[in-house]
RNA sequence: CGGGGUGUAGCGUAGCCCGGUCAUCGCGCCUCGUUUGGGACGAGGAGGUCGCAGGUUCGAAUCCUGCCACCCCGACCA
């Protein structure tokens, strides 16, 4: 694994910041938490999106914008959700700056200008997004209400990391209110698969789906899932979740419906979302120390061309070839860049795709001209093969699906060497100091043995596994009786 | 909020202990030429409120005081 990748140092944010994010904004603010995201990272992202959206849709969600600010009043009605996510709110206190009267070049809030009432920047939108809700439904027929939002929010972590726990964050969170409880549960479920095909089909990234304990669970949900990965480093990653919400914010915001047979009830909620985290996970699970991995399903660009000549005329003749495999290849869909700056050398153009992780690169020389054929590199696992020219676009479809599935394996393969079943504690503590990864143990179901194991290992129950060993036994730490495993791990 | 550390060019740094041609070096950037099958080479060049403010001194990047910012460890964290 590449070394930037598990420090938490100089090193780690340079390595992200020659690859697409600049991690600091102004030199003395406090926006020092949040990410600029470049160009090309964002590309990533919104293949990420593209995909996600469409599954959205394709199961009958609608996107919708709801406000940054949401009234403290709305913010703290839902109890639990309220008090969850108070030590982390950036509130909005004035509406006006003015001139410092001790110091005309700076400016100050405007005391005059106090909010009678405190805004808080959005750490999720439950709140503002149920008060809406309240006037959108008083009928069975208005029902279900699938709704999902792009946006970005704010939590103001004590400790932030670029990716992975940032202040500002850009995500999807979807909303949906439904008249009966088996409706919104199932809801639950499938926005749950929905994500681990997502992860794993176009990020190449395996994930385990299961169920949050109680205290790992959304503040304000009556059930967690989630879906759960493995870095390289052996510490896990929650990849994305989805709550039930049984009636907590239906009775929090008085949102009721008439059903069909005219009785009154609070209507079913559900949300779920996923983020740039996710960008923080395919890094963390592919990449080395050459750069970013991109599964080819989310790479911004597929294939790129890289010429190397003497002199123009050559360049020319090298051009003839390569923009005749560009339409070739854009014929099948492929994304391809035919590179023919001429202000780097070639070295420095194969550094540059190895750092931007673009899964195949194509060069073209003198000799290949002669021969008809192309070199071929692939990024995955750095191999080089030289090929005729007939055919390049089914062969370089193959590749790319082959270096798809290889990314797949290779992760599935590590993260499955990296699930470990213990039955004592002394296991238990050794495999997490020398091996990492999940430990599939017993648990006897109580929130003070989660805390206890927590506080001594630093390892939380990352997921009540769906799929998981279902076989009887005694928990790992009092070994009190448990009917089935969970998994362990340290994660992000 | 506790404990530790850092702040010198776009980035990374030397110098600070022992004040005085010390503002150093590398990368990057610009120009010209030669190069081009794995991050080219040579020559020349541009770029700095030494975090900010005050003090000591003939003289401060260097010593003192205050402030600010950032980083690491902890508390916190779906």
């Amino acid at each position: 694994m590449a070394k930037g990748l598990t420090k938490r140092s100089e090193d780690y944010s340079k390595w992200y910041n020659e690859l697409v994010v600049k991690a600091d904004l102004a030199e003395n603010s406090a926006v020092r938490g949040c990410m600029v995201i470049k160009p090309y990272g964002y590309a990533i992202w919104e293949k990420m999106q593209a995909e996600l959206d469409k599954k959205f849709k394709e199961t009958g969600h609608q996107n919708a914008y709801f406000p940054l600010f949401v009234p403290k009043s709305l913010f703290e009605a839902e109890e639990k959700n309220a008090e969850g996510f108070a030590k982390e709110c950036a509130v909005v206190t004035h509406y006006r700056l003015k001139t410092d009267p001790n110091n005309a070049s700076k400016l100050i809030a405007d005391p005059e200008a106090k909010l009678e009432e405190e805004l808080i920047v959005r750490p999720t939108s439950e709140a503002i997004i149920w008060n809406t809700y309240k006037g959108w439904i008083q009928s069975y027929r208005d029902l279900p209400i699938l709704v999902n939002q792009w946006a970005n929010v704010v939590r103001w972590e004590m400790r932030t990391r670029l990716f992975l726990r940032t202040a500002e964050f850009l995500w999807q969170e979807g909303h949906t209110a439904h008249a009966t409880k088996s409706e919104a549960i199932a809801e639950t479920a499938q926005m749950n698969q929905i994500y681990a095909n997502f992860v794993q089909d176009f990020m190449a990234i395996p994930v385990v789906q299961g169920r949050k304990t109680e205290s790992e669970r959304f503040a304000g949900a009556d059930d967690t899932y989630c879906i759960e990965a493995l870095m390289q480093d052996g510490k896990a990653l929650q990849a994305g979740t989805s709550h039930f919400l049984g009636q907590n914010f239906a009775k929090a915001f008085d949102v009721k419906f008439t059903s069909k047979e005219g009785k009154q009830d609070y209507v079913w909620a559900t949300s779920w979302g996923v983020s740039t985290r996710l960008m923080g996970a395919l890094i963390m699970t592919h990449s080395d120390d050459q750069g970013l991995v991109l599964p080819p399903n989310l790479a911004p660009i597929q294939v790129v061309i890289v010429p190397i000549y003497k002199g123009e005329e050559q360049l020319a003749e090298i051009s003839e070839v390569a923009n005749t495999i560009v339409k070739e290849l854009r014929a099948v869909n492929i994304t391809v860049k035919f590179d023919d700056r001429d202000t780097y050398r070639p070295g420095a153009k194969f550094a540059q795709y190895e750092l931007q992780g673009v899964p195949l690169r194509i060069a073209i020389g003198p000799k290949d001209l002669a021969n008809g054929q192309v070199e071929l590199a692939r990024r995955d696992n750095l191999t080089k093969t030289t090929v005729p020219n007939e055919n390049l676009a089914g062969r370089i479809s193959d590749l790319l699906s082959e270096i798809q599935e290889s990314l797949y394996k290779k992760a599935l393969d590590y993260r499955d060497t990296h699930i470990t079943e213990v039955d004592t504690f002394e296991e238990f503590k050794e495999v997490l100091k020398t091996k990492g990864g999940f430990i599939s143990a017993h648990w006897d179901g109580t929130a003070e043995t989660e805390d206890k194991i927590k506080e001594l290992t630093k390892a939380t129950i990352r997921c009540i596994p769906f799929e998981g060993n279902k076989d009887s036994g005694n928990c790992v730490f009092t070994g009190k009786p448990s009917s089935e495993r969970v998994l362990f791990a340290k994660a992000y």
